[in-house]
DNA sequence: ATTAAACTTTTGACTAATCAAAAAGAATCT
DNA sequence: AGATTCTTTTTGATTAGTCAAAAGTTTAAT
């Protein structure tokens, strides 16, 4: 049985990188996690130990296919958590993720299970991140960051990439939710910001932010 | 914020003695918890510099009025979640306990006032325990041990006082669930033995077995 | 080729929780 | 009262995870 601690680790380290290219820096894994450098060290060194990270010393670190494996199940549980959350207890979707950041711990696979049935075995959490299946395969779909679309291009949002509750809340309020029709009414790339127009709203987003938010033109 | 270890402590204490008369010996506690006596002297001295319990060297250990209010939260998230796996998720009454043991640890105010709404504010268990209210107070009812029951006597199953899933698993093969109708048909203290009639089946129980059964007339 | 900057690793210390075994206390029996 | 038994507490050690600060590497800049 892994620890709380091991699991945070693991997937953490296949959230900077779902492909398995790039080795993850020992620094870029402590500030995702908030420990300090040499904590991450430390316990980089006891996952090389049990055969769950590939340690080059100095360079970085990468995911076995084991500790893949282990990763990609606690991102099962993680997202699957976070849907059964809003979409049976009617939680908002800008406060499931730190549950889900606890529950994912503790959830048995039987309770997996049977939250997946009950929800129809969906394929995206409610912030349009995919759900990888229990053999460990994650749904793929061609997304296009909203910063990167022009003024007049009318598209539809389909995944927010940044938990952030306060920034969820945000885009909630402005009727940033998925599945959202919007439309990209300015664009001025001096001002490094755009102007969407959702429900009836206009919403100006700073480029960055808006670099956080996926769409589709489908 | 309290530790799962702290959490459970304060539990088995409540759970050892819910009125707060008697004083709970170290050793009691230390079985319970299947830890060393050792283990569980530290653990008190740690609670009682919280001002969690007061403990009498020697003696034994009694929750504090504030101790008492934080353990019976722990019991009203344990029993919420168990009754939530029965009803929502379909699980197995004999396996929620140990489900419930872990997630008691985790879920928020929120999720348990949700899933509290959702149940329909429901006053027990799905093993006949008594739900504590947000405010610490117990339903209290009437129960008659089956152990004390005579030949003859017609009673419903009111509370199965035995957590273990072997033993539930057993109750629920022979038709001892909640709420069923059973008759004493024969009762032998020699034999140390009884049995009962339900669901058309004859189930014998030894009287400790029955002793952890509860029933009322009504 | 040095030096400086940025990052990583090591070291030493700390906390929470545990155990095994020794020591101490309380209760019981003769 | 004295000895025996049972239980509790203390002691010393261990493990997981963490931090602060020192030491070491790598890379980039001069
Ligand atoms: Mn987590
Ligand atoms: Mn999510
Ligand atoms: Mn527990
Ligand atoms: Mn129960």
């Amino acid at each position: 049985m892994l620890s709380s601690t091991v699991e945070n680790y693991l997937k953490e380290l296949f959230l900077l990188d779902q492909y398995g290219n790039k080795e993850i820096a020992t620094g870029e894994i402590a500030k995702s996690l908030d420990v300090t450098p040499g904590s991450a060290t430390s316990m980089i060194k006891t996952l090389a130990q049990a055969g769950l990270v590939e340690h080059r010393p100095h360079y970085g670190v990468k995911l076995t296919k084991q500790g893949r494996t282990l990763a990609v199940h606690v991102v099962r549980r993680h997202r699957i958590v976070e849907l059964f959350l809003v979409k049976v207890l009617g939680m908002d979707w800008s406060k499931v993720h730190e549950e889900a950041e606890q529950l994912e711990h503790v959830v048995s696979d039987e309770i997996i299970s049977r939250m997946d049935d009950l929800l129809g075995h969906p394929s995206h959490d409610p912030h349009g991140d995919p759900i990888p299946t229990t053999d460990g395969t994650l749904p793929e779909r061609p997304l296009q960051l909203l910063s990167f679309c022009d003024r007049g291009d009318s598209v539809s949002i389909a995944r927010i990439g940044n938990q952030n509750a306060n920034f969820l809340q945000f885009a909630q309020d402005n009727g940033l939710l998925l599945g959202a029709r919007i439309e990209v009414t300015n664009r001025n790339d001096i001002a490094d910001s755009m102007t969407i127009h959702a429900k009836g709203k206009d919403v100006v987003l700073g480029l960055a932010a808006a670099g956080r938010i996926e769409v589709e033109y489908a």
